[in-house]
Formats: structure tokens, C-alpha cells, sequence
DNA sequence: GGTGCGATCGCCT
DNA sequence: GGCGATCGCACCG
């Protein structure tokens, strides 16, 4: 039995207290010690509004999402997903979750069997197509083609970097008046819950993430782009329970300890732990 | 903190 | 007609 301490990922101290202009002024920070990304072929100079102005930014591009889908679930962890609403409000929150559906024999995916429908079609689109569909009658989930026939990612939780406030109305004009005030970990820790926080609706499906005016990924700003593998949990997905062996396949990816997780599996990183003392062993 | 349950409707069979 | 890649809330310990 080993005990091991890990420096666990963390909000702001204010949790909500932060506004969106110190936000603003915090991720301009970091981004001036960002100097180390802009020469790589998937990388595209972006302006931003004049909040970040002061620098160009790093979108990335069609050659970033043109990867197998257990790649592009395991890359998008770290990257941010950056929303602009009409009044130019940025939104920005890191992602931390993920889930690979590959299509085909992937008996959970919406496209499995190669089957294509009015729904999934964005899936069978070209990687980075936007796929968004509705849930339950009253949720929506946002997922990002891949390579592969009918393969996508799920985005499932993001950690709010900016926008928070925003993000805050958004989630509360579906709850009840009067409710507890969110969290900031609460805002996007779920797949529903990032589509509401940002503002994602409907019409975004087959939209293109790498070249859409109102949402687009970038690096991460503070350099947490190179995700060492000790950090991802491999998981299987969720509420995928009833298809068989594909329900326990390790398809789901999140960044151990960050509390913006949805669903913690304390059994998958069990056997992660033991796995890499395993691996010591034998070295 | 964890668990159980109801909401609600588009999509597919 | 049945089900679902979810969520919020009440309840329990």
C-alpha cells in the first residue's frame, strides 16, 4: 500500500468573488509569459477582443482536430474552449473531461453501425465539425468530430478561466429563482451544464470549430498543454450502462484531481496507482 | 458526502 | 411507444 501526495488543481481563493475584468487581467498575465507556441502548423494567430489585445492569441485548427478520436479526447484536455456572445463577451473555461465515441463498433455511440441520421451528421462531417443534440427533452451535450467514420468527442467539464459572472446567469435562468448561488467548479462540471454556461444551442451543431466566428479552441494559457500521462484518468463513460463491453471501456479521459470534474472514479485511479507501481517494480 | 428519483421531449424503431 | 452520452433537489447519515 503506498500513500502518494498529489499537488491537486485549484480555483481562485474568491471562488466567485473574482469579476470578469480581474479574470481578464489574470489570463493577459499569463499570457505574457506564454512565448513558447505559435510555430506549429495547426496553430492560427488569432485577435481577441481588447481585453487581450495585448498579445495575439493561438487558435487552433483543422490540423488539431485531424487526429483518431482516443488523440483528440485525451489533446482537447488543457485546451480552451472560448465562446463569444453578440455583445463580444468572451467566455473561456479549460477542459478537463472527456469522452471518445468511435462510431462504428462502438455499440455506445449514436453512430454506431455506421449509421447516419438527421441528428448525428455533423459526426460523418470533417474533424472539428460541431456536434450538438438534445437530451432527455430539455439538456443539450457538445461534441467535436474526429478522424474516423461517425467518430466524435464529448466535452464534458470545463474549468471557467473567464466569464464567470456570465456563465453564473446563464446556468441560473434554468433553475429555480432563488436558489443557492453556483460555485465557480459547479458552472461547467458537466456536459449540460458547459452547453448552458456557454451559451451552446442548437443551432451550433455542424458548425466548424476551427473556423467559426462564436466559439474556438486555443492552447491553454497557462502552458498546461504537454498533459503528462500520470495526470489523465482513463475511465469508462458515462451513462452508457446498458451496451455491453463497449459500457466498460476506458473511452472516458479527465485530469486527476481537478475539482471541476463531473464524476470522480476512485476505482479507475486505483488501478492507475497500481499500475504505475507495478511498472516501477519491473524496471 | 452519497443516493434515489422525477422531469421532459426529440429521436429512432 | 420507449428510451436516453443529464441534472437538480430532497432526503439520509
Amino acid at each position: 500500500m503506498t500513500t502518494r501526495k498529489r499537488n491537486k488543481p485549484s480555483l481562485p481563493e474568491s471562488d466567485s468573488d473574482e469579476t470578469e475584468c480581474e479574470a481578464a487581467k489574470r489570463l493577459v498575465q499569463c499570457r505574457s509569459d506564454m512565448n513558447t507556441v505559435g510555430h506549429n502548423d495547426h496553430l492560427l494567430h488569432h485577435h481577441l477582443s481588447p481585453y487581450f489585445s495585448m498579445r495575439d492569441s493561438v487558435r487552433l485548427t483543422y490540423s488539431f482536430f485531424n487526429q483518431p478520436c482516443v488523440e483528440l479526447a485525451k489533446d482537447f484536455l488543457g485546451k480552451v474552449l472560448v465562446r463569444k456572445l453578440a455583445d463580444g463577451t468572451e467566455l473561456r473555461g479549460k477542459i478537463v473531461e472527456t469522452e471518445a465515441y468511435l462510431g462504428g463498433e462502438d455499440k455506445a455511440s449514436h453512430s454506431a453501425g455506421g449509421k447516419r441520421t438527421e441528428r448525428n451528421t455533423a459526426m460523418f462531417m470533417k474533424p472539428g465539425t460541431i456536434y450538438v443534440y438534445p437530451i432527455y427533452g430539455i439538456y443539450l451535450c457538445m461534441n467535436v468530430s474526429s478522424q474516423g467514420e461517425g467518430a466524435a468527442v464529448l466535452l464534458r467539464s470545463l474549468e471557467p478561466l473567464s466569464g464567470q459572472d456570465v456563465m453564473r446567469g446563464l446556468r441560473a435562468a434554468k433553475r429555480k429563482p432563488g436558489a443557492k448561488s453556483l460555485k465557480d467548479r459547479e458552472l461547467c462540471n458537466g456536459p449540460s451544464k458547459l452547453c448552458q454556461a456557454l451559451d451552446i444551442q442548437r443551432c451550433f451543431d455542424r458548425r466548424d470549430l476551427a473556423t467559426d466566428a462564436e466559439v474556438w479552441l486555443e492552447m491553454d494559457p497557462e502552458k498546461e498543454t504537454i498533459v503528462g500521462a500520470g495526470e489523465v484518468v482513463m475511465a469508462p463513460r458515462i451513462g452508457v450502462e446498458s451496451h455491453g463491453e463497449w459500457a466498460t471501456k476506458l473511452l472516458r479521459f479527465y485530469l486527476r484531481g481537478h475539482p471541476c470534474v463531473s464524476v470522480l472514479n476512485k476505482d479507475a485511479e486505483r488501478r492507475m496507482d497500481s499500475q504505475s507501481d507495478t511498472d516501477r517494480t519491473v524496471c
